[in-house]
DNA sequence: ACAATCCATGGGAGCGCTCCCAAGGGCGTT
DNA sequence: AACGCCCTTGGGAGCGCTCCCATGGATTGT
């Protein structure tokens, strides 16, 4: 049978070197686009490989390489929030995208309880991967902790903190929030208030800070009633707004730091009958897909999502042929996207 | 540098053997959990791991097994439908979950073109996955034929047709649109159009059948002008519904084979003056998040998207065990979510 | 014309693991 | 007491590739 199981195997480096008359070296070099080839040796084992339908096998190649040839993107939320942000849907194009003329392939990992964290720490253990990108990191969380010690090239999406040291990319959080504020102050609203992202993340902070400088400009210092923080899903932030007109019926309108959560503010103004944007004006963040379907449509802050994910694409990439080099950082521009709730 | 080197290189097999004071064939059979190992043996071999943080390096295990410990999920669709489709998103959420107790891992490839089309050829030629899971096939996709071909283990979700060959998993299209038909029919309708998928693709297919499927139940063959097909996007949806309203201005209800392009549907009876479900009624599929959000929420076919991820996982795990064994098909029930648009 | 270079080339060594077989030790049987 | 069996064990061979070095031929300079 021996012979048989031959045949039925994939041909390897050393059966197009026969064929082809060469050695090993210069089939290997060929196929790996070196230097070092004469033009005759090419074609003629260019054609052994064409002749045989050579693919070289990875695993043999990470073997000595130890490289994989892969990286991870690792999105570490609970169910709903998966299901519902359009947003992780557009950082995985945008990777998908920048990885296209690569010869990179993308794990995708979701940690979503203990077992899965497990499960990826064994695996980065194992260096399964050449790097990871990491989305949506909290303040505490101790994933980016646990990558930094592994010293796997790493780049996130947002920042535990300003002074955040990993490689990371993230959106103009604090300028795009103020962007929406001054929009609403700017049109004659007087009692602007926010539903805040988390504030164990770095999101949340940012764009809550953006309310208050913008507030700032103006020389008014803003009331602390006017904030209600949640957890960026719709339940939420209709939770918040119910808060927020409770102990403030004054209120004429409000900045939401994501879509979703402007969505559930609006399903809970309308429940009160209170006109948008006539009476209460809304703003979110994200200008994902839900904001051109909330009725009416959603003004939304815009930050570049599917570029977002390009950019920490290429960072990584960067940096896993380059480990030593400096830590990278990006901050991307966002825009304010008028519809009908203001 | 050689020693240096050595020691900052991880424990191999060769290591745990020597410092627990056994062979490599020992430490081998513990690491992957096989019989024949005395429990003396084993303790010191588990001692040794722990010791010395020991992980299995994947690229030597699978060059000489030829497995690679992980499976892909490929996306065929146009940057339009994942950024829309909440659908994917519980596909691979599904996925996860069933892979969690495993230690496989998943790939996500995006099909987008032919660039990315040719890289997963390359891809899956190399073997550098143990199976491929593909959503969203269209009858005249390639992808099946050539994933059938490479022998490859295969499971689908959904199907190029009824008699689909290779191994799949579909939700029962016909017998949820018949469901949804029959409940306006049952409800006085009597003029109930159709916005269809594509009918290049068995799901737009079987989602018209049990639109016919119920008026037949009914004694009524209902008119061609009853038909408009649409390419699942919101737009399209729209437009069929444009389409159907312009032919048949006598229409008082519709069935959308898709929640995005029920919500295209609702856009379209909006602007036009007609109140929904008054004038007319509107039934989507799939009850994804957009069913909750559209005004008024979308009545729609609940099909178990996660559960379909689950049961895919679970049938290429199978396949991949037993590759000789027959194909696996699964078909799972959908049910009717009424909400106000009937 | 001869030496000094340079470039293309072949192939040995080795990456870390699994597979498998031969060997050793303990036990039961007659 | 001698034999046979079974279970545990160690380690050689080999998976397919890259890395690197020694070799030989062609090229250039003087």
């Amino acid at each position: 049978m021996s012979s048989a199981e031959r045949a039925a195997r994939r041909p390897t480096l050393e059966a197009v070197a026969r064929l082809a008359g060469v050695g090993r070296g210069t089939v290997s070099r060929v196929v790996n686009g070196l230097p070092g080839v004469s033009a005759k040796a090419r074609t003629a084992v260019e054609a052994a490989i064409a002749e045989l339908n050579y693919v070289p096998n990875p695993a043999a190649r990470s073997l000595v390489t130890s490289r994989t040839d892969s990286i991870a993107l690792v999105i570490p939320e609970s169910e709903s929030r998966l299901a519902t942000e359009p947003y992780f849907s557009a950082v995985i194009r945008g990777v998908s995208t920048e990885l296209a003329d690569t010869e990179m392939q993308l794990l995708l990992i979701l940690v979503r309880d203990q077992r899965e964290l497990d499960r990826l720490i064994r695996f980065v253990e194992a260096r399964r991967v050449d790097g990871v990108l990491l989305v949506s990191v909290h303040r505490d969380d101790p994933l980016p902790a646990f990558l930094e010690k592994t010293r796997i090239p790493t780049v996130l999406v947002g920042r535990r903190s300003p002074d955040e040291p990993l490689s990371h990319v993230h959106s103009d959080n604090v300028g795009g929030a103020a962007l929406a504020v001054r929009h609403l102050l700017g049109r004659g609203r007087t009692t602007v208030a926010t539903i805040a992202g988390p504030l164990d993340m770095d999101v949340g902070h940012s764009r809550l800070k953006g309310w208050r400088d913008a507030h700032a400009e103006r020389g008014v210092e803003p009331d602390g009633s006017l904030i209600a923080p949640a957890d960026f899903t719709e339940e939420g932030g209709r939770a918040a707004m119910r808060e927020l007109l409770d102990r403030r019926p004054d209120i004429d309108a409000v900045f939401a730091a994501s879509d979703v959560m402007a969505a559930g503010a609006l399903t809970e103004l309308r429940e009160r009958g209170l006109r948008v944007p006539e009476e209460v004006a809304v703003i979110g963040f994200d200008d994902s897909i839900v904001a051109r379907h909330t009725v009416p449509p959603l003004t939304s802050v815009s930050q570049p999502t599917e570029e977002m994910g390009r950019a920490i694409t290429r960072l990584l990439l960067d940096e896993i042929n380059d480990p030593a080099g400096p830590r990278r950082q990006l901050t991307l521009p966002t825009t304010l996207v008028e519809r009908r709730t203001t």
